[in-house]
DNA sequence: TGTATATCGATACAAGGTATCAAAACAGGC
DNA sequence: GCCTGTTTTGATACCTTGTATCGATATACA
């Protein structure tokens, strides 16, 4: 099942194809499983959704969706990990809804701005950061469904 | 190999006291273990220099040393983990030397403001975070052993 | 001394990936 | 259309970081 697709509409293969990637039936079907999940998944939810899709290759087309900055990798706060389109364009950060697993992203100028003055407080020079906010969404604490 | 030491001078073994459990002689060997280590170490670091403490209780031990919060565990940029001892009382944040593996904490009062900021930018109510910096240390920067 | 509880090591297992490798699919030149 | 080199794929084995299970010890303390 390698054949490629010649209406790429899917955003995710657009973008992997920019990246020099073929935009294959298979990281297609990959695509569109994404793109019909609700607020965050697992790589193995993919798979278990895609049983004619190796799981080595859901993986590999996870890893170049990343790679493409178009999906996103957030870390609940008992470490798992779990996968989510990513929309925007620059620097940003998630908030993830540890109830419903919604991901929201945002841009943290403020947190830029803590960043430059930790450069002071820091021993050495700073190369880099992670930062998650976990939070009870809006709609799970009205709905309490969850 | 379980025999309790009457005078427990490490750090690490009385915090784990204090909350009700034993200083075994297998507790005190991790907790030597983990003291002379530089900077911050893997699970699997201590294990290999204690091979005759299993591995299983090398890891209990390790959680239980975190529960009392006297060990951090921090996430390289690729995701590898390590633990590092952890000396601040309250809340607080680590930078990770991404080349020597120092872990250095620092309460960050600035990032709590942030936080603050954020609820009202975020839908919902925030109920936690995560956060790590990626530093190259000054020893490494002017060493450049590293 | 007995006995309930804590701890231990060995081992199997789990989650989340990655490495390997032969087979299939493809792109592009002719 | 056919050849050929490059990509992509699925199956599978493997790796890392733990956790669960369980019988054997060790311990506390009545």
């Amino acid at each position: 099942m390698v054949s490629t697709t010649s209406s790429s509409q899917s955003d995710l293969l657009l973008a992997i194809e920019d990246q020099g990637h073929r935009p294959t039936e298979t990281r297609r079907l990959v695509a569109e499983a994404i793109e019909s999940s609700q607020e965050s998944f697992t790589a193995e939810e993919i798979c278990a959704r895609l049983p004619a899709v190796g799981r080595a290759t859901v993986y590999r087309t996870l890893k170049l969706f990343l790679s493409a900055d178009v999906l996103c990798k957030v870390t609940l706060p008992d470490g798992a990990p779990r996968y989510a389109i990513d929309t925007g364009g620059r620097h940003h950060h998630h908030s993830i809804c540890t109830s419903c697993g919604a991901v929201s992203e945002f841009r943290a100028s403020t947190v830029e701005r803590v960043l430059r003055a930790l450069e002071r407080e820091v021993d050495g020079e700073i190369t880099g950061h992670r930062m998650e906010i976990y939070v009870r969404c809006g709609k799970c604490q009205s709905g309490a469904a969850n």
